[in-house]
Formats: C-alpha cells, structure tokens, sequence
RNA sequence: GAGACCAUAGCUCAGCUGGAUAGAGCAUCAGUUUGCGGAACUGAGGGUCGGAGGUUCGAAUCCUCUUGGUCUCGCCA
C-alpha cells in the first residue's frame, strides 16, 4: 500500500522532471528517507540533474515542487531543503484503507504470493546422535525455523527437513564407553534425559581415550615401544573404529546397541525441539542414504564424471572450479561425508521434487556445499541450480570459542531453563502469577522471545558473541520487550471491552494526526514490504529490526497519549483501531521470527 | 601458501539498490508515576565507520591495496 503511494510519488516527480528539463531521456528519480521525520517521508535528491541543466540543484528541487504542486499528485505535502524535493504523505487518508485491510487479512496481513507454486525444502539443525544441542544448534535452529516461516509468508511450499548424523565413528565412540561402564544403565534409571545421558558417555570416552593416550606417550617415553604399540592397538579409540567395521558389517549386537542409544537420544533432542518450538516434516538418517550416495558415485564413475586413483579411490577434478581433487569413496570402497550428502540431495529431490533447496548449516562448511553443489551439477542434475547454502557464523562466548573439551559449551537445554527461571522471577516478583495463569508456560515463552529475537537480530553471516550472564536481559531492545508491548496492547483492548467501549466500524483516520500516528501508520503500510525483502535476503533481522521500531514508537506514543481516555469517542474510537492494527501487525511479525505472543505476562 | 568471510560508541549490534548532522540497546550519569501494565518513557556524555588510495556532485556503503581476526583448503563429520 505505502510502496503503491511511494512509486506514485515517484512518477509523477519523475513526469515533473520530464517537463522541467524537456527531455524524456533522464535518470530516474532516486527515493529515500529524510533524516528527521518531521521533514518528510520520502525525499528526492536533485543532485543528479544539477549537471544535466547546469544549475544548482537547490534551485531545480524548489522549481520542480512549483511544477509538481500544479499537477496532480496523491495526498501529501511538498517541501525543499537544500537539494532535496521531500514528501509528507498523507498519512490519515491512508489510515481507513490500512485498518480495514489489516481487518480482514487478520493474520495473513503482510504475506503476498511471489513464490506460490515454489517447493522449497529447507535443511537445518542436523544433529550429531551423541550429545545433546547447544547454543550453536539453537541458532541454526532459529534461524531455519524463521525462514521457512518468513518464505511460507511469501507464499512457497515449504518442507522443513532435519538429517539425523546417526552413523559414524562418533556415535561408536558413546556406544562403546556405554558398554564399558554403564552396567546396563538407562535413561529411565536415572532420571536423565536421553540425549544428555548419551552424551555423559561421549564425554567419558574422551576421558578414557586421553588417559589411554598419556599412558602410550609414558610407555614410548621410556622406550618400551612394543608394549606402547600393544595398548594402543587396545585403545579406545582402536575398538571404536573396529566397531564401526563392526556396525557397517552388520553385527546384530552392534546394531541392537545402536538403536537403543540412539532412540535415547533422538527422544530427548524431540523433548528439545518442543520446548524450543522447532519442528520438522520430514526426517533423514544418514544411515539410510550414505549406500545410496555410494551408489551415484559408482555410476557417475561409468559415466565418466569421476575417476579412480591407481590406490583405488574415487575422486573428480574440481580444477575447472579452481579447486583441488576431491575423494569421494575411500579405496577401501567406504563412503565418506560427501557422498552420503550426494546421496541425500538426489534423494530428497525424487521425495519431494523442489525448485529450491536450503541447507541453513555454519559458514565454516562453505566449501563443502561449493563443491557438493558443483558435483550435482556435473552429475546433470539440472534442479542442482536451485540449492542454496544459507551459510551464517559462528555463536563464541566473550572469553572466545565454546570447546567442549573444555566445558565452556553452552547447553541448549540448561540455557532455555535458567532464561525460564529467570523470567519467572520476574513474574512472581511483580505479583502476576495469577494473572498471567500457566506460570512455567508463560516464562518458557518469555524464555523463547528472549532467545530467538537475540539470535535473529544479528545478520547470519556475521559471528556473534553471546555472553549467556549478560547479552539476554529483558529489558531495552529484546524479544520480552516486544511481548511486553503485545501484552499492554492486548491490555489496553480488553480493558476497552470490559468497559463497553464499542468499536465503531468507520473510524475517521484525519483525527490522527500526532507525528507518532503518522509514524505508525506508516510503519505499518510498510510490513508487507520488508516480508517480500526478508525472504529474498533470507535474512529475518529485518523483522527483527521492524519489529522493535514498532514497539518503540508504540510505547513513545501511548506513553504521551491516552488512548481510553482520548478528548472524545471518535478520537478513542480511533485509536484503539490504530491500537488493533499495530497488535494484528506486532502478532504478524512475531510469527516469523520465534516470539510467542502473550496477551498477559 | 591459496581461498572465503568479518572489522561501525566502553560492550552487544543496526545502518535497504551510494544521499542531509552515522543510529539503537546495555553500561554510566540526570530525570519522569494523582493515567490504559515502570519488563516502560525522557535527556546527557560517548565515533578518525580498522588504515590508505580511487570512482562520484556525494562513500560506513562501490573498486583497489593494506592491517588485524575467524574459517576452510582431511580418504573427519
């Protein structure tokens, strides 16, 4: 609606133009946004025409708006200011229009169809069956759920995927210290979740293995090598690869051990996702797909794409893209992580035929998805053009890198509950608990807005810091700050209500007509753009940042002026509608980015 | 060594295809409640946009070089 005005604006300073300078051949009128709100809502720059008329263009600027102010244009004010041709637009008359569409498209309002008829299958989270989330997780995490919203918006189908790193020698090596020291344990033995008890004994088969290693190094060190070469063929991590040989053979009792473990782990990241409110439409295992990758392999090798080493090995020439070889099957004929990521893509595709795939994983694989999506290509595989990787950096703590040989990882689990704990601390303290009803549920949200606004508002690429004592307040530019404003919306509506204030069906939008108004009534004409700009950036701080725009200018604006207790019933009756368009609008926006709404917190 | 990405206030981050005096939050200091939720609002101080060139009427933004940092270049995943 806002852009419709804008580009109207535009033409008819750009025909304006054509008059002034009696030409038809000219740059096109730039648009932007004055510094100060006061001076307008769009400006445009003389300055690119100071050199076509040879005149200052200061000058051109006020000759133009005499120009433009005899011909016909939409409602607004001109002015000049130096070079600059600046715009008010009337914001009332648009203000009649905004409430009755934001009325009826409800919750739809801001989506629009661009991409109708587009599958995209978006690929994130990925998780290791060996250990429970992390922060890094979460971001991933935050960020596919948010985009898959945000395109879905746009108007594509989308299917979220999640693939299951469930083979390995990662995964023996929690099975192993399982076999070893558990004595049989469970889960449901000690109270633990799956994936954190699955994950004690990924952590004590690092221990032992280290232990293991100083002992080897101890015995080398004195020169008793046979014995050295003895325990090290014993060592842990020894039995682990032969565990894998094991796994991959066949071995029932490896297998048995495996699906136990992993069901332990799969059930507790499922607890995760919840709490965290992640979801999936479908599920991949690499356990399922690696043979099936070795199989592509195998036949893109009778067709010529790859080679065979004299060692044995399959690997292609990537010296066309600049690159270097690459091994795709070992020579022992073992599939490595690269083949079983072919063998997923060209699975999913004959799944679920997509125009575009998404893979939401960290920036430092960057070159894996170079070469995987060149591979797919030389492969002939034509929907190859279509994968994108939404590469975004690295979540590090402020004293540096989270290592979890060092305990510095930031549980995924334990962060969400002590955000949880604290956000009920604030609850009981300010005595709501009755008011706000389910208390755990109300601070897990609070939790969940806290969270996702923070690993949002940063643009993907960039690395950020996350200092889990102080980065997550609930105060100033934060996701419980934007509830915050939702909930005194949703306050303010229901106190209107309860006092029988009706809301009238026309409401006389020239009543409103403080800079704040204004302000917000742009502001909102302008969402539907920013949901078409998020998408084709895949990028959701840009809701992010609306968002706290809207809230700030809200709450400036309902701190200086009351709304049930305006001047008269058509300015109350007014501004509850401005109220309701924001809260729709606020709710909209929360959508896409992970903030729960809370009508009381 | 080669390549990719990043650098903006004390800290954490915005800054759209180049446009007016570079913006928020936190922290610091000073204020605001007889009103619909103070998880709020207002104000102050705080900057050589890593550095140097270039393009341009105009550069935090584009180009080149340079410094610093991170990541990658495994028959690990």
């Amino acid at each position: 609606m806002i852009d419709k005005i804008k580009n109207e604006w535009k033409d008819c300073v750009a025909r304006a133009l054509g008059t002034y300078l009696g030409a038809t051949d000219f740059p096109e009128p730039n648009m932007g946004v004055p510094p100060k709100p006061e001076m307008g809502d769009i400006a445009f720059p003389m300055f690119p025409y100071a050199r076509i008329k040879g005149m200052n263009p200061a000058r051109i600027a006020a000759d133009v708006k005499e120009i433009l102010s005899k011909a016909e244009h939409p409602a607004g004010t001109l002015s000049t200011a130096g070079a600059y041709l600046n715009v008010k637009i009337d914001s009332s008359s648009l203000f009649s229009d905004l409430v009755r569409k934001i009325g009826m498209e409800g919750s739809s309002y801001g989506c629009n169809s661009s991409l109708r008829g587009k599958k995209v299958m978006l690929e994130f989270s990925c998780p290791n069956t060996n250990k429970p989330l992390h922060l890094g997780h979460m971001r991933n995490d935050s960020l596919g759920e948010s985009v898959a919203a945000i395109l879905k918006a746009n108007g594509a189908e989308v299917m979220k995927v999640n693939l299951i790193n469930n083979r390995g020698v990662h995964i023996c090596k929690s099975m192993l210290a399982y076999k070893e020291f558990s004595n049989g344990e469970t889960p449901a033995d000690t109270g633990e979740k799956g994936d954190h008890f699955v994950g004690r004994y990924y952590v004590r088969f690092a221990n032992w293995s280290k232990e293991y290693e100083g002992r080897i190094v101890a015995l080398e060190k004195e020169g008793r090598n046979d014995e050295a070469e003895k325990l090290r063929a014993d060592s842990p991590d020894a039995r682990a690869q032969r565990m894998l040989k094991a796994w991959e053979d066949g071995d029932e009792e490896v297998l048995a051990l495996w699906r136990t473990m992993n069901k332990w782990t799969l059930d507790g990241l499922e607890q995760s996702y919840r709490d965290m409110g992640i979801s999936f439409d479908r599920y991949y295992y690499e356990s399922d797909t690696y043979k099936f990758g070795k199989s592509e392999v195998l036949k893109g090798l009778e067709e010529g794409v790859f080679f065979r080493e004299k060692d044995g090995s399959v690997q292609i020439d990537l010296s066309d893209i600049g690159l270097d070889r690459k091994v795709l099957l070992r020579k022992d004929g073992t599939t490595i992580y690269i083949t079983q990521d072919l063998g997923t893509a060209i699975r999913r595709h004959e799944d679920w035929p997509f125009d575009s795939m998404i893979y939401v994983v960290a920036s430092e694989q960057a070159y894996h998805f170079k070469v995987l999506f060149h591979i797919l290509k030389k492969l002939g595989y034509t929907w190859a053009d279509g994968l994108h990787h939404l590469s975004y950096g690295m979540v590090n703590l402020p004293e540096g890198k989270m290592k979890s040989r060092e305990g510095t990882v930031v549980d995924a689990d334990d962060l969400l509950a002590e955000l949880s704990a604290l956000a009920k601390e604030e609850i009981v303290s300010k005595g709501r608990e009755a008011l706000v009803g389910d208390v755990d549920e109300t601070s897990r949200k609070i939790a969940l807005a806290a969270l996702n606004y923070y690993l949002l508002q940063v643009s993907p690429v960039r690395d950020m810091i996350f200092d889990p004592k102080k980065s997550i307040s609930f105060s100033g530019n934060t996701g419980p700050y934007l509830e915050y404003m939702g909930a005194r919306i949703s306050s303010i509506l229901k106190k209107a209500e309860e006092d029988g204030i009706a809301s009238a069906s026309d409401v006389d939008g020239s009543l409103l007509c403080n800079e704040d108004e204004e302000h917000l009534i742009l502001l909102l004409s302008s969402y539907p753009s920013l949901v078409a700009e998020a998408a084709a950036g895949f990028d959701p701080s840009v809701i992010t940042s609306f968002l706290y725009d809207v809230a700030k200018t809200f709450s400036h604006y309902y701190h200086d002026n009351q709304i049930l207790k305006a001047g008269s019933p058509e300015l109350v009756s007014a501004r509850l509608s401005l109220c309701r368009a924001v809260l729709q609008v606020l709710k909209n926006g929360f959508a896409l980015v992970g903030i729960p709404f809370l009508e009381s917190m």
